[in-house]
DNA sequence: GCTAAATTCAAACGAGTGTTTGAATCATAT
DNA sequence: ATATGATTCAAACACTCGTTTGAATTTAGC
């Protein structure tokens, strides 16, 4: 009962996965179905067919492991952030970008991140969704320090982008972006939805590339709102 | 030291509460800080200078006193959302109500329920942004339950306002909605906005009273997104 | 094949969890 | 004043938590 025979079958082609691997993919399922206080290192290791002991033995402590469970996604997204504006702003040249593009750099890299499976996929985007709202110290932390440099260059796309709205008007707005993202990522299993708010299953059941173009159409809705000098 | 000789210092004026209302103002309290599993029953009953076994004696389980924590708030704004919402549609007399009032009437009462501190204030918005996302099965479904009624109202009024967008569109942008404003609330302590992106503290530092119109614009700017049969 | 390091394992650690118990205290009504 | 029910209390319940231990096992280098 401890472990059991033989769980998490091989699933993928290639798996043969290391002990670290194997944790810190159970890890992700779990921490996303039940938050962090909600699972156990038993649940964990269970759920991995690994040994109690190995969480701390390759990760230290569980508070470790959790930093180590974003870091494996968060590291990917935001170079990937990063190099598609260098990307942008090489091609202006100088001359500000689109909003429309910078908003859609940031919040459409991570939404189309669950296209890739290896990525994590739609797991690891509920798991950001839901760690938004955490109030653990740590946890917070630990995400400033890794957004802060893609954040603040993105901030800095949009100052450049609108330049006639104050500053403040667009880091809020920048926020109240984030959080429809989250949101939206959170609570988009079709059936939660369903049953949450009542929507009828054929108009809910639909895929994360149905999501996308109607989130991007909120966004720049939310973010065009009153600044009539916004780009067409 | 089990319960520390008086804590919980009369703070309001009208505080010679009983039992009852000192768990759950603490309860709300803990919960909006540390999440419902990393709040435990000894902390409550500390923090609001009663006894271990009270809570099990007024609330039965800690399930239960988590329910309750909910229920003497959402049973207030729910009611004032179906009220107001009735006094629009007697106002309109059969005619469609302007999408920016119905909107104002969902979210805009939610945001000022903060002004209200006999409401619990910030401290349960944020509680609320907080638990949107948390997967829990049975938090999930007492939400579902205690919103449903209000939120089919509400969807039926846009889907009147709105009569040539389709209903699903509608649905998803009241969810995206719904997004924004919970994590605004959630992260919305100045100091917390301040050192998670950077926000000069000059422009962080303002009172709720500047975001509700913020957020307002946000949101009616979401919803009217490429919808050009909107109202001005 | 032997050595030494890396890894896995079963078992236990102390601390903290939500809940229950039964006696003590309080309030209220007769 | 007394009886009755509601409430509070200290103590203990059985259980789970994250972490540690030290021996067993596997792996890699020579």
């Amino acid at each position: 009962m401890t472990q059991a025979a033989q769980s998490l079958p091989p699933a993928d082609a290639k798996n043969s996965a290391d002990t670290r691997e194997r944790i810190l993919d159970a890890a992700e399922h779990l921490f996303t179905e039940n938050g962090f206080e909600g699972t156990s290192m038993r649940m964990i290791t269970g759920a991995a067919g690994v040994n109690l002991a190995a969480v701390n033995y390759h990760f230290g402590s569980k508070e470790q492991l959790i930093q180590e469970v974003f870091r494996r996604r968060l590291t990917w997204l935001n170079q990937e952030r990063l190099r598609i504006l260098d990307e942008l702003e090489a091609e202006a040249a100088g001359k500000p970008l689109k909003p429309s593009l910078i908003v859609d750099a940031f919040f459409g890299t991570l939404i189309r991140m669950a296209e890739h499976e290896a990525l994590g996929g739609r797991t690891f985007l509920r798991l950001i969704g839901r760690t938004m709202t955490e109030p653990s110290g740590f946890i917070r932390a630990f995400f400033a320090e890794e957004y802060a440099g893609v954040v603040d260059r993105y901030k800095q796309a949009l100052f450049k982008a609108l330049p006639d709205v104050p500053k403040a008007e667009i880091v809020w707005r920048f926020h109240f972006m984030l959080g429809a993202t989250s949101y939206a990522i959170a609570g988009t299993d079709a059936l939660r939805i369903v049953t949450d708010w009542g929507i009828e299953p054929q108009e809910a059941d639909e895929g994360l590339d149905k999501l996308l173009p109607r989130l991007m159409s909120f966004l720049l809705g939310g973010l065009r709102a009153q600044l009539p000098q916004f780009e067409s």
